[in-house]
DNA sequence: TTGCGTGCAAACGCTTTGCATATTA
DNA sequence: TAATATGCAAAGCGTTTGCACGCAA
């Protein structure tokens, strides 16, 4: 199973109204905007592209219907640094390295990060995620 | 090489100097609650912890402390959620199981983790952290 | 006595929220 | 027309900071 980018607004809706999420004009904005490819972005980031041109979508709307896409599974909630928290549009499970220069998120499929014979020993417990985080510096290909 | 707890006031005085941190009065008292044993505290939790009988260290202080703290190498800072940040008096490397219900952070040791072959394919980087972070409910022991 | 550390209080910045208005079913 | 969503502005809250004072080398 694969997730799909690059829809147009009336796949959003549909994608939202399968999760449970009335697709108003400004979740639907907010969607379409995340879902155009597998990205990383923050709260105020997604106001400022959204009201570039003209005003979509208020500061009160863009925080709410984050917190309401992470809670329905539209999107993932990273959180990296005390700073900001970032959306994750890619939802399939995969890890993150992050250039502490830069602050710049990067995915690393599963592949790339094999763990085999994952047995969490000592606790006895439902996991709901598992994330790996990799920080480090970025070599500049010079 | 393992990680000593559970020392005296010398003996933290000790490890801040060797970590290049002149061991005030404060700085002291801070680094012997956290180094007492493995553990993950808030700012808060340390400042009520130390000012619980009578003032001893302000809240600039704690977080100026922490700060240092994490940039000298004598604690490590968890950012799991956007609440606050925790601070690891356990550096050997090791990851973490947050019980969703009640905040929790949890040490698993590595070896309850296995990751053979690890090769982070397609990023050429210089590696400074990994994190791997395990959300979950906790099964009650009923 | 000079630089470093501490602490008060105010500022900061991201996020949340109360409430009135607007929109939708 | 009842329920839900939006948006403004203010509040909230963890953390940082400016600055004056204190202390130690």
């Amino acid at each position: 199973m694969q997730q799909l980018f690059g829809l147009n607004k009336r796949e959003v809706a549909e994608i939202l109204r399968r999760k449970d999420i009335n697709p108003t004009t400004q979740r639907i904005e907010i969607a379409y905007l995340l879902l155009q490819r597998p990205q990383h972005l923050s709260a105020e980031e997604i106001l400022q592209k959204l009201n570039k041109e003209y005003e979509q979508v208020s500061q009160a709307t863009i925080y709410n219907t984050l917190r309401l896409f992470v809670d329905k599974g539209v999107i993932r909630e990273l959180v990296f640094s005390p700073d900001r928290i970032y959306y994750d549009s890619h939802i399939m499970p995969h890890h993150h390295f992050i250039d502490v220069e830069t602050g710049k998120i990067y995915d690393i499929p599963l592949e790339s990060l094999p763990m085999k014979d994952i047995n969490i020993s000592g606790i006895d417990a439902e996991v709901l995620e598992v994330s790996m985080m990799i920080k480090g510096r970025l070599n500049q290909p010079s």
